[in-house]
DNA sequence: GCTTAACCGAGACGGTACGTCTAGTCTTCGA
DNA sequence: TCGAAGACTAGACGTACCGTCTCGGTTAAGC
């Protein structure tokens, strides 16, 4: 997260409103839902959050990056709750994050500072800080439980576990967003259920019968 | 594909530019290139084409309409060649697809078309016929050659066999998608054949050695 | 009035339908009166017209040439019926110019063309042909009985003549468009009475109590 | 005048450029001069005045208001200087109109403005109250001289003496448009003193022998 | 009655200007 | 020094007309 409010040096003069930063988040989100990214309007936002936008320029240097900041507070509410077996865990998080992906600030935020981002290292690296990263947490946690129970064998190698944990990240991340935003197909507990014995057991033994746990 | 120039019901009248269409298409190519998504305008595309941009405007719609016709050209590129095993040929659509994704009219285009589409179903209707669905042969077709070579057992209920092609679609589509434009890592060989390991043998067997070929 | 349609030299061939000319000039008027001059399109007027734009294009060079060639028939309807009187028939004439410039096509077209005209001689030239000067008999008959009643005095250098009338044209017809499109105000009965009064009797005879004939 | 620059209400936010309004007037002549009305365009104004297209369109609603101010400005340069008779006076700013009306950005604008506002009561009323109106003080004026001067009888009357300054106002207005943009002949010394003895002594008196002074 | 050239409708074409919108900056006043 | 207000430059938007062109099809004069 990047912090416009409170680590600015000099100390002399009117200090910035807090309450401005919240308010023209929560803007963003709402302009969001209500326009779609590409007629989303930074003079739009500012008179949504009650404020000039030339403060808001002061704090963001446009529109990729409000975006980005104003969504990656939702990701943050992604958590694994322990539910017993890699498989029911697999199932949980991928139900959660369909969840986010079928709100319409995540669905159309998400792709649009993706594509911007092709052109942009600083962007991108702002998104992989802010929003990617962040949730790689979930896999690390999900193996170790899957370790502890003994589902999965125990990696030594760090430089193995961490290329795998980055590859079963893009398969789950990458199939969910793809079903939901490419596909435009539901994620609901069957695909969840179908796509877990995939990933756990692979197509030669789940392409033909799925084995419902 | 959307065939402005030869389908249209009166015959009267001065005919469309068959070349005027290709023209433009690949203006709109070279300009995703130049540009990017975001500051690609269709001025400027006619320009390139050569051609007026009211021309342009009675043949699509707008930017985003344009754009997929002009990206969706380009999947058709894609190729399933019998490398003789399920596994190579994983790996060969892999890193096609990856080298497709590497283009930069392909990266930056994609995600902003998709994320454009999330409030236009007419737009997420156009994506699939012109360019998802177009794709899915390439699931088929390996499949059929997998049975036919004794690596996947037959399907017998056709329905099953469409949600499980539906299924692998958006498992590989959306991992190499995640990897290539969201994490920015690359998809390399190395990359293609962990990643074949894991949709093939799953988690549970593969998630310590991957087993090279 | 330019005759497009039957002074054509070579003679093979379909020649051109005679209805269309009248269509089109008709269609010309009724647009003036709906559109006004600026909003007038020939687009328009050949739909009106039942008519290709092509077709229109082919007879006349552009706006100009055609609402001056529709308005110009309008004018040919003046008349200068005798009344008894060299101020009667001035104050009738006066009063049928202005019903003229009541019509709305009349109003919106004559100003328009001329303002077209101050830059280009060959329409300054078919506007005085097709319209000034064809009503500057009016001017020349009044004279002609005005004498023959003993009202005016004869002239002998006819150079003088000429001038005089052309100076009389100019004023009535300044004075009454004058106060027609600029000043807004109604050319009645009364302000037709002071008006002959001050053209006959002048300013120093006139000024303080107009005759009341 | 239309103040666009100081008379606004709410006074936050910056003020608009008083520069703005002079560059973007004289622009506006200057255009007329080399393009004439109907290829004068509003943006190779704001070009010309170094100025956005919004600023300009922020102060006028459209290329009619505009070159009504424009031209306005060039109205209040005539002036009625006492040349010692009626017959002088009325001379003298007939010329000093004549060689106004000489100017290309008023040949072709007065004509176009006036032919536009017929459609356009907004239109017709600011050009009385910017143009028209305002020289009716020359007419006042003279009269007021010549009274003084004995040459003309005191008008008791006040109604009367207002109809008449409109009567003289229009004829004197008119019968100069006229000559100098329909009948497009030159107005020189020789037609003002002609013209003179006319409206002084009327057609009767003046009709064979024009009194030269 | 057959040619044949010029006509006709329809509508796409390359252009140009429109009037509006948004971006991002700048300038003023008041807190 | 900050914030609100709103004017500023710059430039893309999508539309409307311009005047030209290219079609398929029609129509009368002249052979």
């Amino acid at each position: 997260m990047h912090d416009h409010t409170t680590d600015r040096p000099g100390r002399t003069g009117r200090p910035r409103s807090a309450e401005a930063d919240a308010a023209i988040l929560a803007a963003t989100r709402e302009a969001l839902v209500d326009l779609g990214w590409s007629k989303l309007t930074l003079g739009d936002v500012a008179t949504r959050a009650g404020v000039a936008k030339t403060t808001l320029y002061r704090r963001w240097a446009g529109k990729n990056e409000l975006v980005v900041d104003a969504v990656a507070e939702l990701f943050d509410e992604l958590e694994l709750p322990d539910r017993g077996s890699l498989a029911a865990d697999v199932e949980g998080v991928v139900l959660q994050f369909a969840d986010l992906l079928a709100r319409p600030e995540t669905r159309t935020a998400l792709m649009a500072v993706v594509a911007e981002s092709t052109g942009d290292e600083a962007l991108r690296a702002r998104i992989r800080t802010s929003i990617v990263d962040r949730q790689k947490r979930l896999v690390l946690e999900g193996r170790q439980r899957a370790q502890e129970r003994g589902e999965l064998p125990a990696e030594d190698d760090p430089e193995t576990a961490a290329r795998t944990a980055d590859l079963i990240f893009d398969v789950v991340a990458g199939a969910v967003v793809h079903r939901s935003l490419v596909s435009s197909e539901p994620v609901d507990t069957e695909w969840a259920r179908s796509f877990t014995a995939l990933l756990l057991g692979g197509l030669a033994q789940a392409g033909g019968r799925p084995s419902h746990t």
